[in-house]
DNA sequence: ATATTTGTTCTACATTTGTAGAGTAAACAA
DNA sequence: TTGTTTACTCTACAAATGTAGAACAAATAT
């Protein structure tokens, strides 16, 4: 099961506030917003979709994520990694390298934390 | 224009043959294999969002994809980049190196790359 | 020459997605 | 205590997607 385009954008917005009522979610969107109704589908299907629940506060709802950010994302490199080159994921970290920018320093950085994972093998 | 999943899964097996006929494009199926027509109508749609093209030769045509893999996957991950980390390159790349399972030997292959490209800085 | 295969277009239809109005209940403000 | 706000559910509907049958034309096999 996966989220759509739009389930996911509200995503990256309740991963941001970590738990929000409706007020809170409709605010973090840009001219034009969606209607309350719109936002409220959304959250429904994506409760149906196991991607979040919520408390009962008061009036409102509390949602809260139940999938981890970085969980949801390893999942989406890995389907890509497998999907564009055949599961060679230093392929794909060859690939990355050329492709985005990075500057010197991130680079260096980047670096750095190679090393790292080095030593931890 | 994105391409459905569908659709990038058969772009997937063009990207291999490079060029291809219909024929050759179902056979690269697991069964259960699609209908011809299913084929026939991701084809069509996908010339509409300009990603293939094809020339006739003979009874048939043979199609060839006018979009790089290359290309049409750095969008993907620039658009990961952007949705995921704030458009923080670095912040991806510190993410993909703690996720992925790179051995020991490929992390060692991804440092030199990365020397190179500070080296061309 | 007739039957069969192949590739195509047209049409179709269920499902998913993006978006939101109508209606309603609870809480709140005046 | 009555109007207003807020959040929610129900319903709806257009567009996109996944999938494929019907019909047809060209090429091919017998």
């Amino acid at each position: 099961m996966t989220l759509s385009n739009s389930e996911e954008q509200l995503m990256q917005v309740l991963w941001k506030q970590k738990r929000a009522i409706m007020k809170d979610l409709i605010v973090a969107y840009e001219d034009p917003k969606p209607a309350t109704t719109t936002i409220a589908t959304l959250l429904k299907r994506m409760q149906d979709k196991k991607f979040v629940d919520y408390v009962q506060v008061g009036r409102s709802r509390e949602y809260f994520p139940l999938v981890k950010k970085k969980d949801y994302f390893s999942k989406h490199v890995n389907g890509l990694i497998k999907n564009f080159f055949n599961n060679d994921a230093a392929q794909f970290a060859s690939f990355f390298t050329e492709t985005t920018d990075l500057s010197k320093e991130e680079l260096e950085k980047l670096k750095k934390m190679i090393d790292l994972q080095i030593e931890n093998k």
